[in-house]
DNA sequence: CCGATTCATTGATGCCCGTCAACGAGATGC
DNA sequence: GCATCTCGTTGACGGGCATCAATGAATCGG
């Protein structure tokens, strides 16, 4: 019954479903960090959304894919091939209820980004996207005024292409927002979020800290 | 079976989901415009996303709605009670499956809208939504070289929030684009597409002229 | 028929930010 | 240990665009 599930490790830059193609396998990501991307013709790349753990990957039903999954770190799956996958769904409410569930949390997501992108400058979108993540950090737990350590799995280039914007402009908005007190810069892939509300403030309000449940 | 569905008529401006709320109905757009609007605590509001005929909205299973839905015409809906609507698609695999694929498409318009907005300058996003709104009318069916007459049923505002702009910029965009021979400006809510091919080009390609099968 | 309101457009101005360029730091390989 | 490559940062510059302000056109109400 489980035997169309298969474990499997993929390096970073490995390529799991082509742009314009049929995916042929259908996943989830259990470790690392995944992300859609589109290739313009004028070979500018622009990364659409980011999968992580727990993340469902490939599509069933509905085509080809419009973009690229790439994965941007070394990664772990769990994948079966898109047509049992499909059966599976059609013989099993349950497991279609599951992915319905899914699906809607991911259309939440991609509105959230909408949002994120549709609005203000590039100081306001850094920080939704930190705040975006450490609100994957706390998970629901109330995090107290303490800071929050952030691990970013992106290069530089790639959080500029998330953001729709250039590395340049990234890194003087990272700059600003350690200048203002409300993060601290470790290294390039770690840093620290040391004023929630603060944070909340320069993201320009669009994602509520009601978020946080605090 | 069906009784629960009811057709209503909304005047334009009609709130049907306020923002943060239980949605208490869920319904199909039958004629009209309905919009994603998000309220932003300094009074600004940003367009998400638009719902046109054959659109549905309103949020089964998961929780409050992020943001309202608001009548930006006179619009005609078909609605039921979110519960009746939720047991339906307990009851009826087939039910649930439509609403799947239903949900699956509006992922795909949302991935789609952060490709637009994540990239480029302000004309090309313009093009990139006339080019929807083109693609909107012709259904696939395959446009000659005719020009493609649009009724826009936004406001200029509307649609500057909607792209992450402002009235001013936007219609100096709309300027240009009919400086260049590409569209032709009758009134502000019709316009004719004259060229597909070099709006295609203004768009930055980010949206290909393959959706159009030409 | 005329004022009031709403909306689209146009012009002027300042700033944000995308681009080009150079530099520095860390990693890798021979 | 040095050359090379990748990546992040910083500076300078110019253009795109948001903002403010004014005008014009259209709709509405009395």
């Amino acid at each position: 019954m489980l035997a169309i599930w298969e474990r499997e490790k993929v390096p970073v830059g490995h390529i799991l479903i082509e742009e314009n193609a049929e995916a042929e396998r259908i996943g989830f990501v259990l470790d690392g960090l995944l992300a859609m991307v589109k290739t313009l013709p004028d070979g500018r790349r622009h990364i659409i959304g980011l999968l992580t753990p727990a993340d469902l990957f490939g599509r069933a039903f509905n085509g080809k894919s419009g973009y690229r999954i790439e994965a941007l770190t070394d990664a772990e799956l769990l994948t079966c091939p898109r047509t049992p996958f499909e059966e599976l769904l059609t013989r099993s409410p349950e497991a279609e209820r599951l992915f319905l569930l899914n699906v809607l949390d991911e259309l939440d997501a991609a509105r959230e980004w909408v949002m994120v992108l549709g609005s203000g400058k590039v100081v306001q979108r850094v920080a939704s996207l930190l705040l975006i993540l450490c609100r994957h950090k706390v998970q629901g737990a109330i995090a107290p005024r303490a800071p929050i350590n952030l691990h970013i799995q992106l290069k530089r280039v790639d959080i500029a292409h998330l953001l729709g914007t250039s590395p340049e402009s990234l890194s003087r908005s990272f700059k600003q927002l350690e200048r203002d007190g409300i993060i601290a810069i470790n290294t390039p892939y770690n840093m620290d979020v040391l004023d929630l509300c603060e944070l909340t403030e320069a993201a320009g309000n669009a994602l509520l800290i009601e978020d946080f449940g605090l």
